[in-house]
DNA sequence: TATATTAATGCAACTATATTGCAATAATTT
DNA sequence: AAATTATTGCAATATAGTTGCATTAATATA
């Protein structure tokens, strides 16, 4: 079984993540991290990060790929990213509103194993 | 005021995309129309086709774009893309749940002014 | 119907974003 | 302290989207 390293890379690009009040995009974490390690190994952690669930990914409606921290609130249950997310049109900032669950019905023959929810507009801070 | 034309281009790529099932990306188009115009057209016809309001966008949680018909059911009232889409990880295909609309409360200081809701899974075919 | 106007196209070049192979490095295990 | 191998950096490559500009063709109008 392949086990996971702690590395230097890894442990800020989370802590930059879990840190930030809104998502971030592999370029923004990019230019923050200012070189302290390469463009590729930003990609790689950020996929080894998700896949060890430690950060979830978040798609805005112009496609571009953001990241945010879990915040495993659900100690109990098998914790969820069924969340809503925003995403402002002014300030660009993606955020979670992690306390807010949709409600809806669909077919039963459909499996549904993931969702994404995004909505655009002007936050608060921007209002 | 500028006006709109129809060309040969977007007659097909508009074609297209109401006549199909599921909801077609640029590379997908490209593929399909074979060659009848330059990539760089298709690009801009389904930028105009999106400002015309004649098809609409959607992204997959992988961050790929795609193109779907809007279907103009509510001839009444201005017409909305607030519905949700799923998304097949077996056959890619990304479809229009078309009467499905999820119901969710956020904060009143959020202008919400568009939705984009994905769920992925194993579609009805697949299944 | 012919001509004028200009939206739309094609092409080439360019920018941005993401992926892969491989040798070198460094986090863990023993 | 040495061995193992996950991780990294670099270069090359692939994929996706954009821009400028001369040419083409859809529409308006004479």
């Amino acid at each position: 079984m392949k086990t996971t390293r702690n590395t230097i890379s890894k442990i800020a690009i989370l802590e930059l993540i879990t840190s930030s009040e809104v998502a971030l995009s592999h370029i923004e974490i990019q230019n923050i991290l200012n070189g302290l390690c390469d463009r590729v190994t930003i990609y790689r952690v950020l996929d080894r990060l998700v896949n060890e669930d430690l950060v979830h990914k978040i798609v805005t409606p112009e496609g571009t790929i953001k990241y945010a921290s879990c915040n495993h609130k659900h100690e109990n249950h098998s914790h969820s990213h069924q969340h809503i997310h925003f995403n402002c049109e002014k300030c660009l900032a993606v955020t979670c509103l992690e306390n807010i669950e949709p409600v809806f019905k669909i077919p039963e023959n459909y499996k549904v194993k993931e969702m994404n929810f995004t909505l655009t507009g002007i936050c608060p801070n921007c209002n």
